[in-house]
DNA sequence: CCTCGATGTAAACACTTGCTGACTTGACGA
DNA sequence: TCGTCAAGTCAGCAAGTGTTTACATCGAGG
């Protein structure tokens, strides 16, 4: 199904975003890498690093495949790029200052929830996928772990916290919560929860995840 | 690494239960296919479907490739046969009564919780996996779904409730926490989670489900 | 003892995978 | 106009994939 080409350019059944498309008109080497990444990064987080082909990801780019050498060496390579710009992205987000508790988890719960034709929740995803590279997988875990400690702070915690281990157990089951609804919604879609509206799970998860991270604050 | 084996048998650094080992002296039919879903269900749960190879697979049931295709079929039928035996064993253990919520709760946390050499963990990751099989992807989906009622019903629900669909949305989502943090402890091994122990996880995730879960009740 | 079906083995097949090297195309300054 | 070089194309290789086919081996029944 739809893999009939062999060496083709054409965008196939995942194209890339509408606007990139539009732009790209022939030689611009920032905007090839560019579309290329986009792409990688929603196979990569769908359906897995092993699954993803560099075939299949450069007709959703609509690029040639050599061109993934070229820009990133290996496959590997991208999927290091792609880690690190959603690390990067993941980083400025998440500095952004917050006044309570609610807010941080109103705000973590935006990243699960958001739309499905926004990458947003692949970002999250992503973290998940291991690629069997030591060096793309470390920065994977170093990410996760980076954030772990980045909702800990946002939720109250200060490094000379006597119990520091129980308070980031707490942050990160806080992470492993989202992670969950957004597997379930993204890569195995299951009902009801795939196609419950961000209002519908806006309330339940609220509770859920006030009752990991409210008891760090204090 | 570890795979400088074409065609060979032997075990590998991922073998197949010890019992089960000693167990096979050679010619048994029904013990090299418990063996064989045995082997797949370990690396389908932990790699994902596309990233396991069947020569592993039957290199860890200590089994020659080809009988992954005399008994199994394919390697899909063999998913599909590992995603059988999961889901009966899911419904006959989630089939026993139980009194309070938070009984439900602890015997969840149970499943997530358990010591890494059983594979009671593993069954949970492997509904999360998807073989792009449309069978196999059809058991994984109707299993999660009657989980998901399993669950429901054993924190209270009616089938007759009027708010059904808000009810089974919070019995999912406390399914995604716990798919979350095993994905967090088994797949991705990410810090501190990864090692937590059962008694530090026991407290917060208790907490985090019991928010989800109680509303059911009444 | 020999036969025959069930069980297990080995080698190969057809196909896909990531990747490479030689090539063409386009833009731009001299 | 031409030379130059980055950007993009193309065909193909070597390794790895799932699967099949032909063969070996065991255990029981005639």
């Amino acid at each position: 199904m739809s893999s009939k080409t062999t060496t083709s350019t054409e965008p196939s059944d995942f194209p890339a975003d509408a606007d990139d498309e539009l732009i790209r008109s022939g030689r611009d080497a920032a905007l090839t890498r560019r579309a290329l990444v986009r792409a990688a990064r929603r196979r990569f987080a769908t359906d897995g690093y092993r699954a993803t082909t560099v075939r299949q990801i450069a007709a959703d780019a609509g690029v040639n495949v050599a061109l993934i050498n070229r820009y990133f060496v290996s496959k590997e390579g991208l999927f290091e790029a792609c880690m690190l710009r959603t690390s990067d992205e993941l980083d400025t987000r998440a500095s952004r200052p917050s006044k309570s508790i609610d807010e941080v988890i109103e705000r973590l719960i935006e990243h699960v929830v958001n739309a499905p034709d926004r990458d947003d929740p692949l970002q999250l995803l992503l973290l998940l996928r291991s690629s069997g590279d030591e060096n793309a997988d470390l920065i994977r875990r170093r990410t996760l772990e980076h954030f772990t400690r980045q909702l800990a702070t946002a939720a109250g915690w200060r490094s000379d916290d006597p119990d520091t281990e129980a308070i980031l157990l707490r942050a990160q089951l806080a992470i492993a919560t989202s992670l969950g609804v957004v597997m379930l919604r993204t890569s195995a879609v299951v009902e009801p929860v795939a196609s419950a509206s961000a209002h519908e799970l806006t309330g339940p998860l609220t509770q859920a995840l006030r009752a990991l991270l409210a008891p760090i604050g204090h």
